[in-house]
DNA sequence: GAAGTCACTTACCAATAGTGAGTTGCTAAC
DNA sequence: GTTAGCAACTCACTATTGGTAAGTGACTTC
């Protein structure tokens, strides 16, 4: 910290932020990975038996067929889910969790227990 | 379960999935409210110490003074942050985590953790 | 008195999400 | 043997959200 005093200063501004801003940066990407729209709630239903692309309609309540398949693509890209297409007649597509996939959802386990501690606040802010 | 036979029995389903649809949904809700951009970095520079709109500004790498004070009031009408107006000359203004607000940090935790083991993921997907 | 800081607003454009309908390849029912 | 249905998509369109850049007003420092 130099010696030069800003408005702050001489309205006496407790500190500087000793923020961190990469770990900050990290924290967010994180977040926003795991965070995006519908994303959550697919790893989960994959982890929690779901593999056909009607039974992840049906898990996830709300999410229309196109952004369905958009998010099994990301998340088959990204390495969260495992595509298989089995040549029976007619054909099955299974949508399964990798290990990495079940290994995230294993980490937002702490978030959904906050969530159920929490009812109040999510109906307040996401009533759909 | 009916007697009804369907393409999917035929080709061989495995089983209906057993997914709960509620927990999902809760868990969906959650992540999405924490997921939101920007808000989960905000929270964190909040809890790792940061008061002021510019500490703020200065932690969250990237984000914009419209999002930022977008993000700040969203965080506060969810209970997150309270907002504080210091009448010094010039004013100044702090945002501090509240209970609830450092307690969802906390949650946070372990994905925070999963993604510092994971950085290569975040990498191929979030270059920003 | 010119330039700078803080905490915002405003205007505008781009990217993402949501809706609803259509498609292909198959089966099952009348 | 036509009609209806399901599975897993795709397409066209609109609404919502996010990003960029610039401006504002009260105040301070040079």
């Amino acid at each position: 910290m130099t010696s030069r005093t800003t408005a702050a200063d001489a309205a006496g501004s407790p500190y500087e932020a000793p923020v961190d801003e990469q770990e900050c940066q990290e924290f967010r990407q994180t977040m926003e990975l795991a965070g995006r729209r519908w994303s959550a709630a697919i790893l989960y239903a994959a982890v929690a038996g779901a593999r056909r692309f009607v039974e992840y309609r049906r898990a996830v309540r709300g999410i229309s067929d196109r952004l369905l398949t958009l998010r099994l693509r990301e998340l088959e890209q990204q390495g969260f889910i495992a595509r298989e297409v089995v040549p029976t007649m007619p054909v099955q597509i299974l949508y399964s969790p990798t290990p990495a996939g079940a290994e995230l959802v294993a980490a937002m386990q702490p978030l959904g227990e906050w969530g159920r501690r929490h009812r109040d606040v999510l109906e307040r802010r996401l009533p759909d």
